[in-house]
DNA sequence: TCACATTATGCCTTAAACGACATAACGATG
DNA sequence: CATCGTTATGTCGTTTAAGGCATAATGTGA
């Protein structure tokens, strides 16, 4: 038996934030295009577009600098919000994921009774 | 904005155990009958009936001793397992819950940057 | 032995999340 | 000014989970 979790933010009822979500900007970060991220993550362009516009529209920021045309056909760059975004997301989800396990242990495993 | 999570017990890559199931067994020792609970809860008795089961598959455990027949047609009650389990999930759930907000609010509210 | 309220279970329908397809717009570069 | 690879967006199909319908089985009490 073992623990699982899953936790996301939300803004008026509606996902704004979650797993996927840092992993996609992570990917764009690196790579400096959402095209380029979704096929990494291998997920359609279409699909990592959606989940973007979706989190921008719940929190009212926007997450990505695009360009379109040039060498490449254009890309996208981290906005300092998601930088920041990111950042307090991971520092949360590490440090939950970490006290997860260890209550868990304590309570279902250690614990007699 | 804000933190929303679920958590639930996983055994073999299946749901084993979450919140639904803990209130549906509440109900079932509150009121002595799965059929009673499940009117409680607002779902049917099918529904109810098919999470218990799976749980049960899923842990080998029972955690329903049942009855049918005589005045009222007959009854469930909690088995000990199913007490025990109930009762450690709910410590795990309430602190997890607890631990979530101030963690929540450490990193998300009053940091800054 | 009949009635009744419960447990027990197969099966079909429906809802909703998710992703894929198609198509337009953009604009620096050559 | 044509090309190319990107961003942008509506729509539709598919898969999967959740719930409901129907029906059997049980066994005590009247």
């Amino acid at each position: 038996m073992q623990i699982k979790f899953k936790l996301w933010l939300e803004e008026n009822g509606g996902v704004a934030f979650a797993e996927g979500r840092r992993m996609l900007l992570e990917a764009v970060d690196r790579l400096g295009s959402l095209n380029a991220a979704a096929k990494e993550l291998g997920m359609s362009y279409r699909a990592a577009w959606g989940k973007i516009k979706a989190t921008e529209k719940a929190l009212g920021i926007r997450l990505l600098d695009v360009t379109t045309g040039g060498k490449g056909g254009g890309g996208a760059t981290l906005t300092a919000e998601a930088r920041e975004l990111i950042l307090k997301y991971k520092k949360f989800s590490d440090r939950m994921t970490s006290l997860m396990e260890k209550e868990f242990r304590h309570i279902f495993v250690s614990t007699k009774q």
